[in-house]
DNA sequence: CGGTATCCCCTAAGATACTG
DNA sequence: CAGTATCTTAGGGGATACCG
C-alpha cells in the first residue's frame, strides 16, 4: 500500500496558541492545510470538476485528464475517497468496472472553490499585469547593476596600468 | 537572482481545446493552476493572513511565522509582490528598513481564501470521520488479505512434505 | 536589518513493468 | 480494466555563510 504512514496524525488540537491567523493554518496543520494540500495537488480538482457532472469509470477519468499516470491517478482517488470527497463503487463484473462519484460533501466542496476559479479568472489581468510590470523593473535594475559593475572594473584597470 | 527562468510562460491561451473543465486548469496552467499552487504552497497563506491587519517589516513577518527559513521567506514575498498581491517598500534608514503591505487585489483573495477556511472549519469533523472510518475499512481489508495469504502458504507447505 | 549565494537532502511525481 | 510494485529524477525547501 505504498508506505502507509497516516496512522495518527489526526491530532494537534493541544499547543495553547492562540495567535490568530497561526490558528487556522499553522497549529491547523490540522485540517486547513490538509484539504488546502488537497484541493491544490495537481490533479485534485480536475478530478472533482470531472465527476461533478457525472459519475466516471477510472479509464474515463484517465483519458480525460491527459497528463496524468496511472499511479498519481490511483493515488488522487484513493485521498479524495479516504477524505469522503468521492465515493468509488466496484462492480464485480469481468471485465471489472469503477466508477467514481462525488459525495455530497465533494459537492459543496466543489461549489467553495468555484469562487476561487471565479476571483482567478476576474483578476487574471491585473496578475499578468503586476508581473509584467515587475519582470520590466527586475530587468532595468539588473542593467543598472551590471552597467556600474563593468564602470568599475573600467576604473580599476585604469588605476593599474601595468599587464594587459 | 536563484535561477531565473520565468521570462515566457504567461501566454497560453492558443490550444483550440474547450473541453469545459480543463479550460480553467489544464490550458488555464496559465492562471488558476498558478493562484492555486500559490497559495497552497507552504507560506503564502500565512504571509497574506498577517499582513492582511497592518503592514508589517520582514522581521516581523519572520518572527510571526516560526518555522519559515529566510530564503523561504524571502521568496514567498517575491512571488506575492510579483504577482501584485503584496507591496514592498524601502526605507533607506540606516538601518534598512522595509515594509510589507497587501494590495487592494491582495485583500480581495484573502477575502475569497476565507471562505474555503470557513468549509473547512465546517467540514473538519465530517473530513475526520470519513478518514477514521477508511482507515479502518482499510485495515480490516489487509488484515483477511494477510490472513488467506498465510492460510493459502499453509496449504502449499502440506502438499510438499519434503524440506523443512 | 534585510537580504543573496551555496550546498544538500528528501519527498512528490513520472516512467515502466507486472497482476487479479 | 483497474490497479500495485519498483526505480528514478526534479525541485521544494532547510541550513549555512557571506554582503550592503
Amino acid at each position: 500500500m505504498e508506505d502507509g504512514t497516516f496512522e495518527s496524525l489526526g491530532y494537534c488540537a493541544d499547543t495553547g496558541v492562540d495567535d490568530d491567523v497561526l490558528q487556522w493554518d499553522q497549529r491547523a496543520d490540522c485540517e486547513v492545510r490538509q484539504i488546502l494540500d488537497r484541493i491544490a495537488d495537481k490533479w485534485s480538482l480536475l478530478v472533482i470538476a470531472l465527476l461533478d457532472k457525472r459519475s466516471l469509470r477510472f479509464t474515463e477519468l484517465r483519458r480525460a485528464i491527459d497528463g496524468v499516470s496511472q499511479r498519481m491517478l490511483t493515488r488522487t482517488l484513493r485521498h479524495l475517497e479516504r477524505d469522503g470527497l468521492v465515493s468509488r463503487t466496484v462492480h464485480p463484473t469481468v471485465p471489472p468496472r469503477v466508477d467514481y462519484a462525488l459525495t455530497p460533501m465533494g459537492e459543496t466542496l466543489h461549489a467553495t472553490v468555484r469562487s476561487l476559479v471565479v476571483w482567478t479568472e476576474e483578476h487574471q489581468n491585473s496578475i499578468a499585469a503586476a508581473r509584467a510590470a515587475y519582470d520590466l523593473r527586475a530587468a532595468a535594475e539588473q542593467e543598472a547593476t551590471e552597467r556600474d559593475a563593468a564602470e568599475r572594473a573600467a576604473i580599476a584597470h585604469a588605476a593599474l596600468p601595468q599587464r594587459p
